[in-house]
DNA sequence: GCTATTTCCTTAACATGTTAATTGTTGCGA
DNA sequence: TCGCAACAATTAACATGTTAAGGAAATAGC
């Protein structure tokens, strides 16, 4: 049986970029005035909720891949906001840990964040909203269940 | 009433980079036998699906910003797999047709591209699957509904 | 007609995504 | 201990995402 591509209006992998473009948009906006970028806002976020950890740990609950993470890293220390100490016992392991000025941005923002998220649930309703990160999640091959 | 962001676990943002991910994993390991990208799929995609049509359409249905579509267009152009020609009533504006060997891309892989999609829809079930597709269109600004 | 504005597209600059190659460390087995 | 596989992190190379600025063509308004 040969299959058919869906009509691009009705294909999941454009579905999920256009979701996440409406999703990303005013939060990009809102950043933009931190100077900080979405993936560094993820990262910090992130540090903010765990605390000092390893590089692998990190990229992996922010979703980024090690060559991104370390460009990010980068990035972050020379802004002051987080640092990054080897580990003694084993010199090829790093752990990154967020700074004063780095925990400030997280404070002053997150309560605005929160709201921007709080304007999608109330668009999507609350139990379609929780009904779609449950279907996300199946997408995703990283998730426990 | 101070909101407070939910965790990164459960955050709406990071769902759909993930799933993102996870749909698209498959179709970047098969795309990579063509040495297209996935964006120059999509690309192809569309003007297979619609045909001949101008730049600002193009972008707009393959959801790709102009200084995106500008360069993926000049590479297909370059690997021969579409044309551009200029509208001689408006010479401002540009129209761009796949070519033959554009199209035997899209026909050689749009049946293994289908049963990867069938993949994540057995995965999810029909009725999950239609859901999905309609939650994330809400969080689409561009979406009409 | 002539200029100011608008529109379409391209370039530029910087950050990230992605894959592959490279460097520095550790640990293990001959 | 020597050599080598395994691992952590970086670098390289290329493509895209994103915002801002630039350039060429069309249009509005005077």
């Amino acid at each position: 049986m040969t299959k058919t591509l869906p009509s691009t209006s009705r294909s999941l992998p454009i579905a999920l970029i256009r979701a996440r473009e409406g999703v990303m948009s005013p939060i990009r906006e809102m950043l933009a005035e931190t100077g900080i970028t979405e993936q560094q806002w993820r990262v910090l976020r992130v540090l903010a909720e765990y605390g000092r950890m390893d590089t692998k740990t990190l990229a992996d609950r922010s979703s980024l891949l090690f060559p991104s993470l370390t460009r990010i890293a980068a990035n972050l220390r020379e802004k002051g906001l987080v640092t990054q100490t080897r580990d003694d016992k084993d010199r090829r392991r790093q752990f990154i840990e967020i700074t004063p000025d780095g925990q400030k941005i997280i404070d002053d923002r997150s309560s605005e964040a929160a709201q921007i998220v709080a304007g999608f649930k109330e668009t999507l309703g609350e139990k379609n909203y929780e009904s779609l990160l449950d279907l996300l999640a199946m997408l995703d091959p990283g998730a426990q269940d």
